[in-house]
DNA sequence: CTGAAAGCGCTTACAG
DNA sequence: CTGAAAGCGCTTACAG
């Protein structure tokens, strides 16, 4: 079948217009659905390419309409927690549409970053999504200016840019209002290091949503600082806390691995809420964790929907959009009792 | 710079041929280092284009070569434990030489992979590697057949496929190895299901390599499981052992997890050794693994060079490859003491 | 040593 | 309603 035509190689449009007796222009608009023709004439030429299994050559087809039905992902997190579900949601949504997504990782070597970008725009991408791990950080490359559209998502963009980020405002305060439900009067956020502005962000959530006297403990994203952490709250003298909102869930498995070390119970003690949802972590901590979720997945939906609503050349708004958070409820802390 | 040559849109190798005062097959053939001129021209021309920034257009040129320098990853690891890594060495590999490549998650969709595989065929691209996260199990599409070359990395591919895979039983022998070096006695293996044919290999490859009578427990792939293996082997009569190897580092990590909580030391009382180098996991386990690495990136990045030189038509012999394993010595076992 | 011409596989005004 | 022609931005025989 695909020798049809007697030339080597891929079956042409040549061929389909020869196969349905009309020229190559009528065979390109019938399958196209643009011109005018009989819809005789139209039928009969899908038909064929269709018995023949005729797909048009992308290259030839971009070369003319200026649109390549490519998209280039860049992104630093070159460990996949973030990148990972962002790319999924993106592909997702674009994969419908006939483009693909050329994936860069660059690990902050703009060097490379350069050299990904080049190629991406030797190949004529319709756009490019910057991805990244961190919210307050910028890749190691300039992309404004450049002839295609660019959104960011989950890194920070520059101010007239398209970006996309979740609200970890709502979400520490999904977090927080979970621990108040559960019944817990002491709430302590033990959490990243203060350096990241999401920390900042759902640290201040934490603090206005709380009633009582905040308290904040910052360190590293490690399980070890979860250890330490209810190593120093429960070593020291006073009140302990009846809940644990932390920043992340290696922190709220350590959190949660310190406090059955002592022989303290979860969610009945203490109750705590992680941070992510990474499921590796959230899953296996003993008990399960319940946490938040930045749906990064439909972020990356939105990122693809929006640039290549911007490479058809529709408008889109410059700005930052926040997406919600949600949470997933696991066992340890069970938020809102079933009314009695 | 972008404007010179007044037109809108991209510089074009005219514009380059006009300000070198050449025409545009000689500008094109300096550009490219082929045909015959003096070196006076074609520096000339090169500096030119330097200057000017210029880059060809790739749909424009792979229209003409057949060569678009992409390639395609397909993976239906959609969680990425290995798909990452292995896609980090594709692209380090490649991206050297110009090409881009595309990444698309299906996941277990035939539908879905199909869709996928024409998007990629229609975009002319070199190769395709397909990739996965059992070398048991072929991804649900056919790609033989194919007009382009396929290399099979971490997946199961047809007999006359390329293939490359991890060497498993090496790698279990070295954990073995390992523990036997730590001076253990009486190894016992905690792994996964038998229906993985890599469980298997690894569990011969203990067999063959431990002195005296083998144990293999077979289970699921969580800490869950690792947790419970301590359970059944120490409340039960008899030796204990005083090392285990564990199919995975997930269970490794209940493992160590549940020896820790009987208060039994690793690596003093028993050592352990993981499989997977997850660093996630690996890294943050009490003490840290020892376990073995399968070298994905490695593996990737020859998978990299063999689509490439498949693609420039150079002969490579079809058939498995296998890779080796290293181990990555932490502390749940030391391996060999040093001399005294 | 250099350039005019043909052509890759399509699409899109423009005629008829 | 349909097709011949021009052209997208390049490369590659083929002349000169």
């Amino acid at each position: 079948m695909n020798t049809i035509g007697g030339k080597r190689g891929r079956l042409t449009i040549h061929t389909v217009a020869a196969l349905a007796g009309v020229s190559i222009s009528t065979a390109s608009k019938a399958l196209n659905g643009s011109g005018r023709m009989s819809e005789e004439t139209r039928e009969r030429v899908k038909k064929v390419a269709q018995e023949v299994g005729f797909r048009p050559n992308a290259l030839a087809r971009g070369l003319i309409t200026k649109r390549s039905f490519t998209i280039g992902l860049l992104t630093n997190d070159t460990y996949g927690r973030f990148t990972l579900p962002v790319m999924a949601g993106i592909s997702e949504e674009l994969v419908g549409h006939g483009v693909s997504v050329f994936l860069c990782a660059i690990e902050d070597d703009p060097e490379r970053a350069r050299v990904h970008v080049d190629a991406m725009l030797d190949k004529s991408v319709d756009g490019i999504i910057a991805s990244g791990k961190r919210l307050d950080r910028q890749l190691p490359v300039d992309l404004s200016g450049l002839s295609v559209p660019v959104v960011y998502a989950f890194t920070k963009g520059p101010v007239d840019g398209v970006t996309l980020r979740s609200d970890d405002e709502q979400g520490a305060r999904l977090a927080t209002r979970c621990l108040m439900d559960a019944g817990c009067r002491r709430i302590v956020h033990v959490t990243g290091p203060k350096t990241f502005q999401s920390v900042r962000e759902r640290a201040d959530a934490y603090r206005t949503a709380i009633d009582g006297p905040p308290e904040v403990l910052h360190g590293v994203w490690s399980e070890a600082w979860g250890l330490e952490a209810v190593a120093q709250l429960w070593d020291r003298g006073g009140d302990k806390p009846d809940g644990i909102f932390c920043g992340n869930d290696q922190i709220a498995r350590g959190v949660v691995d310190g406090l059955r070390e002592r022989g303290i119970r979860v969610p009945d003690d203490v109750a705590v809420v992680g941070f992510d949802n990474w499921d590796i972590v959230a899953a296996q901590t003993r008990p399960p964790l319940t946490t938040v979720d930045m749906n990064l997945k439909t972020l990356g939906r939105e990122a693809g929907r929006l640039v290549l609503a911007m490479s058809e050349g529709r408008e889109v708004q410059p700005g930052i959009r926040k997406l919600p958070c949600s949470l997933v409820l696991r066992q340890s802390c069970r938020g809102l009792e079933p009314p009695a």
